[in-house]
DNA sequence: ATTTAACTAAACACCG
DNA sequence: CCGGTGTTTAGTTAAA
């Protein structure tokens, strides 16, 4: 079906324009993505590696010279020309990757740019090419568009797409671009200070400029926008496509997110142990807002993990929403959140939940669920798929630091809850009672519209018929080429997966929610109707040994035993000590 | 400005 | 009587 040569970008967006984005094509995409990512795990893999390498440099002529330790040196040095080697090797790969792609005709390079935006390099390369897919398929093109993409990281679609459009392509995929490590570390807060506000109104209408990815119509004012968002963004396969595309560019960033945080993590606990930095904590970047936040930094052990990787320090959750502010210093434990975006935002708690449990159980931070999602939670976790109520105290115990003090209060609102919402039914025991979900009742009760754009919702509510094989793709295609080797040595990466779960409850969910007013509803197009619930692989209860968060930090007098059975409400608490 | 959902607090009943 | 459980009401707050 695809030439093997090289097709223009006007080519490619007729293609996208009146043909369907097919699976395979979009599964193209989804390799050259993850070609991209895997060249930018081996970088920072690489990155980490000699960050390393200098430190203990560093320290090793601080401490003065042993023997030893110039074996340990050598050692390193070793380590890092092994890894350099593999870098190339893997970057080598990539480029035959990408040539094969380039013939497909899904890549235009122009090799000899010497124009490379070190900034970009800077910045991880991965907001630059995503941007460079986004154009490949929408068909725009500028040079100065990385650049310009400089100071945003997260809009990607909006500001940098001239309308010239030009073929001239440059696209920064050579091995250069990664050896040469004068990228400075980079720096994801300064999407903090991007001064891109967005409108109260509409997260794709700003400044007079729709803000679809991609497209940059000028409407004057919010209506001809709603018009021209119907009008051009209407539900057909290019929208549907790049909103997939959107979906990856949010992951992607994520997943860079979430390294750097790890990197940080490692670095600062590195560090920590040398010199008398104490605040070193797992920050979650992005939750909803930053002010859920606990005093975290006094609570969550910073030395938990000084090297394990693998484990997660701070919520990657599927939203970037907040500005992400990197203190040292400690976060007042202000107010209770009324929303949390696990209904806001339509979020799968379940996903969200996988990802950050280590980083709830550990940190005393609020999580950002309401209570009844928490309750849910519970419930299907558990073997029979009910508990009683206080084998629901004991999860929210067991599960989140937060819960392990002001007993009362959330124990109260806990029972509240129960009672309150229909979902949770009691259901009479031999001893006892127990709590079960209704399901169906849970699903009812949130009507709140998903929020981001709602176009996608709609899209996505009218042409599930067909995103369907989408998504069966975008997953077929992530298990074939899901990185097997090279995201374990970084990190295990849950991001992919965590996309497939997203997108399959996010379908669920908007399924269920249009099987009411499903206007054409083809009858037979429900094959996943039936898993509501991506099960995390629970842990088996009796595996919470007592250290969890192995904080030695509590400013107050009590130690943070962590029986399970030993409830917290009875230590005084004294959370107003600022 | 109004409404809604979530949270918190608290009163109260029931029961072992 | 006490403590755990469950229901209900009321007030506050943030978001829609």
């Amino acid at each position: 079906m695809m030439t093997p040569q090289v097709i223009t970008p006007q080519q490619m967006q007729q293609i996208l324009q009146q043909q369907v984005l097919t699976p395979q094509q979009l599964q193209v995409l989804l390799q050259q993505q993850q070609a991209l990512m895997l060249q930018q795990q081996l970088q920072e893999f690489y990155k980490k590696q000699q960050e390393q390498l200098q430190l203990q440099l560093l320290q090793q002529q601080h401490a003065g010279k042993q023997p030893k330790e110039q074996q340990q040196q050598q050692q390193v040095a070793t380590q890092q020309l092994a890894f350099q080697q593999q870098l190339l090797q893997m970057q080598q790969l990539q480029q035959q990757h990408l040539l094969t792609l380039q013939r497909q005709g899904l890549l235009s390079i122009q090799p000899g740019q010497p124009t490379l935006p070190l900034q970009s390099l800077a910045q991880g390369m991965i907001p630059a090419e995503l941007q460079q897919l986004w154009k490949e398929v929408t068909g725009s093109h500028t040079a100065d568009d990385v650049v310009c993409n400089n100071h945003s990281t997260l809009d990607l679609s909006t500001t940098c797409v001239s309308s010239t459009a030009q073929p001239k392509t440059s696209l920064l995929l050579n091995s250069q671009a990664s050896t040469n490590g004068q990228a400075s570390v980079l720096t994801l807060k300064r999407e903090s200070s991007s001064h891109e506000e967005y409108t109260h109104n509409h997260p794709l209408y700003g400044h007079g400029v729709c803000k679809w990815p991609g497209c940059e119509t000028i409407c004057e004012d919010f209506p001809s926008f709603l018009k021209h968002l119907n009008s051009e963004h209407a539900l057909d396969d290019r929208s549907t496509a790049q909103c997939r595309v959107q979906m990856q560019v949010v992951q992607q960033l994520e997943l860079q997110l979430s390294k750097d945080k790890e990197r940080l993590q490692a670095m600062m606990s590195h560090l920590h142990v040398k010199s008398t930095e104490p605040k070193a904590s797992p920050q979650p970047l992005n939750l909803v807002s930053s002010a859920t936040l606990s005093k975290t930094a006094s609570e969550a052990s910073p030395q938990s993990l000084p090297h394990t990787p693998t484990t997660p320090t701070a919520p990657l959750t599927p939203i970037t929403q907040g500005p992400s502010v990197i203190t040292t210093t400690s976060i007042h434990n202000v107010g209770p959140i009324r929303r949390r975006y696990s209904d806001k935002y339509n979020i799968p708690i379940s996903s969200d939940f996988a990802q950050n449990q280590e980083f709830y159980k550990n940190a005393e931070v609020r999580p950002p669920f309401t209570y009844a999602s928490l309750i849910r939670q519970g419930i299907l976790e558990s073997p029979e798929k009910q508990l009683t109520l206080n084998e629901i105290y004991n999860w929210f115990t067991r599960q989140f630091a937060y819960f392990r003090r002001n007993a009362a209060t959330w124990k109260n609102a806990v029972r509240h809850n129960l009672s309150l919402h229909k979902c949770f039914v009691r259901v009479e025991n031999v001893k006892g009672a127990v709590w079960t979900v209704d399901e169906m009742e849970f699903q009812k009760r949130r009507p709140q519209k998903i929020s981001g754009s709602p176009t996608l919702i709609k899209n996505i509510q009218t042409s599930h018929a067909y995103c369907s094989p989408l998504s069966a793709a975008l997953q077929a295609s992530m298990a074939e080429n899901s990185l097997p080797l090279y995201t374990t040595a970084s990190m295990g990466n849950p991001a992919l997966n965590s996309l497939a779960n997203a997108i399959r409850e996010d379908l669920n969910g908007v399924m269920e929610h249009t099987s009411s007013n499903g206007s054409d509803s083809s009858p037979g197009r429900s094959p996943m109707q039936g898993m509501h619930q991506v099960h995390v692989k629970e842990e088996p209860l009796d595996h919470d040994d007592n250290d969890g968060p192995l904080s030695l930090v509590t400013t107050a007098n009590h130690s943070p035993d962590f029986d399970r059975d030993r409830d917290y409400e009875d230590e005084p608490v004294n959370e107003d000590m600022e």
